[in-house]
DNA sequence: CTTGCATTGAGGTGCGCACCTCAATTACAG
DNA sequence: CTGTAATTGAGGTGCGCACCTCAATGCAAG
């Protein structure tokens, strides 16, 4: 069997009390005393119960996820995994919810995460545009104890806060990468769309790209970056321009976790089975598109994996554990229409 | 609060005697009675509490892998992610241990399976070659009650038990897809190796990669697999000779686990470089080649994923619930220089 | 030595459930 | 109607720990 808090007690020469003063840093404990059942922790390897902990304590953690109001199938795809992670959850004592607010709006962002009360949440995911007041909401939060992870955005990362993504410089050089590969030598020209170009994840990825373009396929030119601003009627005029204007143009980055847009609009000028096409993050739409060929390749981060992660994160900090970093990392994966 | 088993009594108009009974599938209850406590159960949302659960019936799952006995880094690399789990579910009632036996020898498995008593273990998770005995062997621990896992080997696949591991042919295809996109239209012949072709899994790749070359690249042509037996004489031969016979190569299929020895051998008489070169699983050597260039693409399936997946599998299995499919599907991830 | 304070031990309660016993009630067959 | 079996309820115990109270002990300053 393994050892429980009496043996412990037994163990170290001291009372079930003082090992439970040492186990939950209460006050009146005396060094000796401490050193005593520390080491006898150590000796007989003793681990708490974490049912026995968790049924002691009643207690049940609290967590939410502030995402983006308005976006297409990637954030749908979110909101699904998180409603999936709560169902899962639901019998081990964590309640996890979703508010959605216009994370556009930094104001707004920076407004709910000051009012939010420790008592109302335990931790909270926050999945929004880089901005100095959400940088010291999220700051102040954490210093009234609630934990706080920077999810999946473009934020410039807290040193005490987790951050939970991918690393987006080396997820647009693994873009340029294929792109450069799957071309080969033909020279070309490479339109890069993004929805736009103010977040912070956009211009990592963009500078990725770009790194290993020049670096690795000089004799490949990636054209400024086209904003569609989530608009269909922008992104028609600016894309049908630049296909004008280019007609070396053999390959398609699209930057942003929304291909839908800007792939359905270039499809009305020009063939994307001619064209090499990388997009981000796997949706139906792109899922779709990648099997029939529309587009060669998806990099995507597991957004299941992420929502877990962030809850393991959180739950691990509550219970001032360290979490498991190898698990944690959120990978850039690769997909082809071979290993969907 | 949540319901407790006593709101639930209560609702249900019975005695909490009488929920026990049906929630723990106890004899001697009515078809009313149950009836009355699942509806009761929908109604008001009860859901048991598992660490009282747990606690009461101070329950340890042991659960047990049993790896091939040889190996090289890949290998390591899996015990270590094993010891990795073993030390992160110390706390939570589960022991996970190892065992390791050549598994070459089917009857050695078989064997040491025919043995295990339910009283030793819950569940066991097999990565061993495919072989009838060994087959039958797993059906019947099922039967006793074990519940078992066939691991990231090429075993037929057991209706009864479940699977962790990737789609072979699969993954074969898409290391075809890579070497023949990067490849272009320069025509050449690939060399593919393997330690051994009588494993399960490796005809399965070659499967898929031939059928993708084949239909896809038709100016590619896979040579005759190379087997290697893990032997570094043999392996220096038959490579030499391959590359003597066939100054067209242009591309490298490995398709075991353990890439350094056809890699290192091969640059003894080759530039590697000049090589488009597809191996297969993550290690410290294939992690190196990929960094300096020798190889081009790792085909991968993540092993920490793989280790806590079975774990959650077994452990599902024994409180008789359903796993988390989207989570416990193993990817094929493809790894650049990029997306280390 | 006394006062005041920090430290320690003993003991109790409750968390939500599993598992057990024993009596009481009900249903059913003969 | 009787006997028997099936069903139900009441109640208790223990899992390992958190959290609380109260008394007892130690220690140091004045």
């Amino acid at each position: 069997m393994r050892p429980t808090a009496k043996d412990l007690a037994e163990a170290a020469g001291v009372s079930l009390a003082t090992v439970d003063r040492v186990l939950n840093d209460r006050p009146n404990v005396s060094k000796k005393a401490a050193r005593l059942v520390t080491e006898a922790i150590e000796r007989i390897g003793f681990v708490r119960n974490p049912a026995a902990v968790n049924l002691a304590r009643s207690r049940i953690y609290r967590f939410r996820f502030l995402l983006p109001m308005a976006g297409d199938q990637y954030l749908r795809e979110l909101l699904e995994k998180v409603d999936e992670a709560r169902e899962a959850l639901r019998s081990d004592l964590t309640d996890v919810d979703v508010v959605q607010i216009p994370t556009t709006d930094p104001h707004a962002v920076a407004k709910y995460l000051s009012g939010l009360q420790s008592e109302e949440v335990d931790g909270i995911a926050v999945m929004a545009p880089e901005s100095p007041q959400v940088r010291d909401a999220m700051a102040r939060l954490i210093e009234r104890g609630i934990k706080v992870v920077q999810f999946l955005s473009g934020q410039e990362k807290l040193k005490t806060a987790d951050f939970v993504g991918i690393d987006n410089f080396a997820a647009g050089a693994t873009a340029g990468k294929l792109i450069g590969r799957f071309l080969s030598h033909e020279p070309g020209k490479i339109m890069v769309i993004a929805e736009t170009m103010m977040a912070q994840d956009s211009i990592e990825r963009r500078l990725g790209f770009d790194s290993i373009i020049n670096e690795r396929f000089p004799h490949l030119c990636p054209l400024p970056s086209a904003e569609t601003y989530g608009d269909e009627r922008r992104a028609s005029l600016v894309i049908q321009r630049m296909l004008e204007h280019n007609p070396q143009i053999n390959a398609v980055y699209v930057l942003s976790a929304e291909a839908r847009l800007p792939i359905s609009t270039i499809a009305q000028f020009a063939d994307l089975r001619r064209l090499t096409v990388v997009v981000h993050e796997r949706t139906p739409f792109s899922e779709e598109a990648l099997r029939d060929e529309r587009i060669d390749a998806i990099i995507a981060q597991n957004p299941g994996h992420a929502v877990r992660s962030a809850i393991r994160i959180m739950r691990a900090r509550l219970e001032a554990r360290e979490p498991l970093a190898s698990q944690e990392k959120i990978r850039i994966e690769i997909l082809l229409k071979e290993n969907l």
